[in-house]
DNA sequence: TGTACATCAGTGAACGCGCGTTCACTGATGTAC
DNA sequence: TGTACATCAGTGAACGCGCGTTCACTGATGTAC
């Protein structure tokens, strides 16, 4: 019995460190990174603060790992987002959709996470030579994002003159319509008018990079896809 | 004598109000917006927390003032990047230059001043339904940016179903850019990758807005301006 | 021109807050014999 | 199978910190007469 997860006793509580994240990612959702606390964790979790220094160095290993629960979150809505797209043989139908959907998915974690969205991004550049700094690029979100440029790469529609820093500019146009959305002038407006901003993203994103305007059906496609949110 | 700004007493200050506002702006400068408190900002210009309650109704008061005057400076920085163009008579050049340089001058003032950046950005939305939210596009840096389509859409680059939303993928491509070398990816990159980002999405923004590649000759004119930082 | 006095702009001390972190400790666990 | 004991994972109290804010106060200023 005592080695049951479901019967531990009051004093050995026997799963700590992860209850101590979930209720750290819980307060990242309610109050942002702020409200990560060490206190405020052991707290929602019925613990003293003490307990907590058994499982974590201090506070920043516990706003870390806070961040890292955030990140597959955010991956996982992302996942979600591509995975209900309809499918079709077009290769580059294929891939633009996927793009939109990638997108998409960080919008939507975005808008309705913000909370953990802005734990996905602090701290994550610490001194100078930090080694997380370049962590960032190889995070779940980014991995999909890449995997997505590298096969509109792939099918032609990103010539290789134009492939490096494409993930740069998608990523730009994204976050920062993240920003405007979650802090900016676009906090208060309303779904029509937060609609037609991804819309028009999206398509100055994607003629942008493949040089040359969207077939108009093409573009009809696209568009469907980022509606049906 | 006494009312001369140089020979105050010691008693009465005579200018605290913005000797706090600099203080707090230098504070932000090196701390970020989370440095920005009244007791530092009393501390610096030498004189007891409680002094500053003659001037602001608290904190809060204090962080807008520093946050419009970090706005002041990231207006400047734009308009000096904008001033220093070479002159042209050629419309289309001068409005994708003017572009080039709005962009190029909001980077800079992130990369330059990373404290000061993060301050605008600080508080903006308060409530739900708070004033300052759309005071966001109607601060100099943004109307700046405005401006500048506006030009783009007069001459013609930039047809009527176009425009709408075109600041806001301008200023997700520029803010976004910031983002990663701030806080993302690029922030260890050296200066030729950076310059290579840079190039990109405005590259790709222009292309985007525009419909169509941008003559060789075009190109390689706002390259030029982007490279002479 | 001189002076009484209202007003203005500061001081100094204190409050309560939540935080990160450390200390000596103790109750629970599981293993060697 | 039973028990002594090392180890593990918590407790409880306390520390110092900087913060926002308030209180009763006092020194300086300038204006009415």
């Amino acid at each position: 019995m005592s080695s049951s997860a479901t019967a531990r006793s009051a004093y050995h509580h026997g799963d700590l460190r992860n209850a101590l994240i979930r209720a750290a990612a819980e307060l990242a959702r309610e109050g942002g990174p702020r409200s990560v606390t060490i206190r405020a964790a052991a707290r929602a979790v019925g613990v003293t603060p003490t307990a907590a220094y058994r499982h974590f160095a201090g506070h920043e290993e516990l706003l870390e790992a806070t961040r890292e629960r955030a990140m597959e979150q955010m991956a996982a809505t992302m996942g979600a987002e591509v995975a209900r797209l309809p499918h079709t043989d077009d290769p580059l139908r294929r891939a633009l959709r996927n793009l939109a959907a990638v997108g998409l998915g960080y919008l939507n974690f975005a808008t309705a996470e913000p909370g953990l969205f802005r734990t996905c991004f602090t701290g994550a550049t610490r001194g100078p030579h930090d080694s997380k700094t370049m962590e960032v690029w190889t995070a779940e979100p980014f991995l999909k994002a890449i995997a997505v440029i590298d096969d509109l790469a792939a099918i032609g529609y990103l010539p290789p003159e134009r492939r490096p820093m494409a993930e740069v500019a998608i990523w730009s146009a994204v976050h920062g319509l993240a920003m405007l959305f979650l802090d900016g002038p676009l906090h208060d407006a309303d779904e029509q008018t937060r609609l037609l901003a991804v819309e028009r993203s999206f398509e100055v994103t994607a003629v942008g990079l493949g040089g040359a305007a969207l077939a108009p059906e093409l573009r009809e496609d696209l568009f469907a896809v980022l509606r049906d949110r």
